[in-house]
DNA sequence: ATGGTCGATCGTCGA
C-alpha cells in the first residue's frame, strides 16, 4: 500500500490540488497537514466522492490534521495525550488494514516553535517530549506504527540546501534536532532517508524570495516506521511536482510503499 | 539588514 503525508497549507485554498493529486497518484492512505479549518468545514463529500474515507480534528484558522483512507478508518484517536491544557489540532491517529493485518497511522503537525527563546520554542519541545510517550506507549501494540507528518525539524545539514541559513531558527536548533534523534532512535526509520540517503531532498520550499527556483529547501516532512512497519518498507519518495504547480503549497507530498 | 509571500479572515497572526 501506498501511504502519503502532506501539509497542504489550507485545505480550502488546496481543495482541487488535493483532489487532482489523489487522483494522480491514489494513495491508500493520505495524512494531511495545516487543514486550516474546523471539523465541519473540511469538505469531506468531496473526498468521498473520489473514494476516501475522512476523519478529521480541525480548529478555527490554524493547524488542523487529517487522515484519509480508501478502506475503512478504525480506533481514531484525536489530540496529542499529555497536557489538557494543549487546544491545538496538531494530532490524530487512525488504524487502517494492511494486507490481512492492521497498521496504526498518526498524521502530525509539530509545533513550529518560533522565535526560539519564547514560550513558543519550549511548548515545541514539550510537545516533542510528549510524542515520544505516545510514541512509546503505541510500540506496546504489535501493530507496526507510521509517524507521519510535518515535524517542523531539519535533522541534519544535509537536510538543507543553505544550513547556515537556519541556524538561528528553531526547526534546527540543536534542541530540536537532538529530541528528533532521540525519538529516532527508540526504534524508528526515517523512510525517506533509508531510501535517498543523498543530499537535495527537500520537502518545503518558503513562498518568498523565489526559493523554489533556487531549490532553495529544506526537509522537515517525515515519514517514521516503527520496527514492524520497517520490515515491510518497499520504497519511498516526494512528489516534489506539486511545488510547480499553480497555487501550490509550500510543502509536497512525501510517500511509503509498504508490502501488503 | 530588511523584506520578501501566502492562508484564513477582514486587522493581524502564523508560518
Amino acid at each position: 500500500m501506498i501511504l502519503a503525508t502532506w501539509n497542504i497549507n489550507g485545505v480550502k485554498a488546496r481543495l482541487e490540488s488535493a483532489l487532482t493529486y489523489l487522483r494522480q497518484q491514489s494513495p491508500d492512505v493520505i495524512c494531511f497537514q495545516e487543514i486550516k479549518s474546523v471539523d465541519d468545514g473540511f469538505p469531506t463529500s468531496a473526498f468521498q466522492d473520489i473514494g476516501y474515507n475522512v476523519a478529521t480534528n480541525g480548529q478555527k484558522g490554524f493547524n488542523g490534521v487529517a487522515i484519509l483512507s480508501k478502506s475503512p478508518l478504525e480506533d481514531v484517536v484525536r489530540g496529542l495525550p499529555g497536557d489538557d491544557a494543549d487546544q491545538h489540532a496538531r494530532w490524530i491517529e487512525a488504524s487502517v488494514p494492511l494486507g490481512d493485518r492492521m497498521v496504526r497511522v498518526v498524521s502530525l503537525y509539530l509545533p513550529n516553535g518560533n522565535p526560539i527563546g519564547t514560550e513558543k520554542f519550549s511548548y515545541k519541545l514539550a510537545w516533542m517530549a510528549r510524542m515520544r510517550l505516545r510514541a512509546k506507549q503505541l510500540q506496546q501494540d504489535e501493530m507496526p506504527l507510521v509517524l507521519a507528518g510535518d515535524f517542523n525539524v531539519i535533522p541534519e545539514s544535509v537536510d538543507a540546501k543553505r544550513p547556515a541559513a537556519w541556524v538561528n531558527d528553531a526547526l534546527f536548533q540543536p534542541e530540536s534536532r537532538a529530541a528528533w534523534r532521540t525519538l529516532v532512535n527508540e526504534g524508528f526509520t526515517d523512510a525517506t532517508r533509508a531510501c535517498h540517503p543523498g543530499p537535495g531532498v527537500y520537502t518545503f520550499w518558503d513562498y518568498q524570495a523565489g526559493a523554489f527556483q533556487k531549490d532553495d529547501g529544506i526537509r522537515i516532512d517525515h515519514i517514521l516506521l516503527s520496527s514492524q512497519a520497517a520490515d515491510l518498507l518497499v520504497a519511498s519518495g516526494i512528489d516534489r511536482a506539486t511545488r510547480a504547480q499553480e497555487k501550490p503549497s509550500d510543502h509536497v507530498p512525501v510517500w511509503v510503499k509498504l508490502a501488503g
